[in-house]
DNA sequence: TGTGTAATACTACGACTGTAGACGTGTCAA
DNA sequence: TTGACACGTCTACAGTCGTAGTATTACACA
């Protein structure tokens, strides 16, 4: 395990280049961040050797220059950070999390639709993997 | 705001000493704490003291000793932690959350019928908000 | 072959966290 | 009154993060 569970807002911000390019080299993680941030070449050339020396993304050289990847997918942090936040939070009840998100009031009566389908989709998978078993 | 949304792991244990106790010493919290962690009171003084210059918690002084409380409510915490993570990992979309929560296959049967419950709920408390306003 | 240029590597620094020892001081028993 | 005990405070230190300047290196072109 590459401890993805504990990613910085920043670190999580360069991940998401990197996912949606593929690959990039510094400049252009630099470029694609730039709006939302304005960070030296060099800055971004740390933060990735330390992402490196974690095994969260990797490089080859090309041309001169290095070309990083993320060696972990988006969907992989995602459910690493949430397991992680529904254990610290919610003692690992995950319908206690989403028992939290329903009563936030954030959620919009679409969104509930949404949802009731996808339940009605899990409840598919599950029975499904039932089967299979 | 007390800036209740990024807390670590540690600082959450010690708030949720508080929050189940109401109210305790720092003896009482390295007590509390001790079957998972093994900390030096001193370490935990610190550590509350810390809290205490951001606000998190306070004290006031009984019988010479530090009595400490939370200052920010269990909830609070939970909703701007689950917040926090729903913007940066899901782009602020909750449903997009409780899809991956029902996708990565880690609800039971038994939690998507609480689940179906909780959005029964959810609705009713939405046509009520529909009909007050 | 020499040199400019561009990219990386190295170093640094302040802030915060986890960790805890050392120090000061007030209180209570003898 | 004096000494021990129990607390809190102060100080410290290693590790990580965000940030970036400086040093080094290697390629391309003259």
């Amino acid at each position: 395990m590459t401890d993805t569970a504990q990613l910085t807002d920043l670190q999580l911000a360069l991940l998401r280049v990197l996912w949606t390019h593929g690959e990039a080299t510094v400049a252009q993680v630099v470029e694609a961040l730039r709006p939302e941030r304005e960070l030296a070449p060099t800055t971004v050339a740390t933060l990735l050797s330390r992402l490196e020396k974690r095994r969260v993304v990797s490089h080859t050289t090309r041309a001169r220059q290095y070309v990083y990847r993320a060696r972990v997918s988006e969907s992989a942090v995602r459910a690493s950070m949430v397991a992680g936040l529904t254990d610290t939070l919610f003692g690992g009840d995950v319908a206690a999390l989403m028992s939290h998100l329903l009563d936030a009031g954030s959620v919009s009566p679409g969104d509930l639709d949404r949802v009731r389908t996808l339940i009605a989709r899990a409840e598919a998978a599950l029975e499904k993997s039932h089967d299979d078993t």
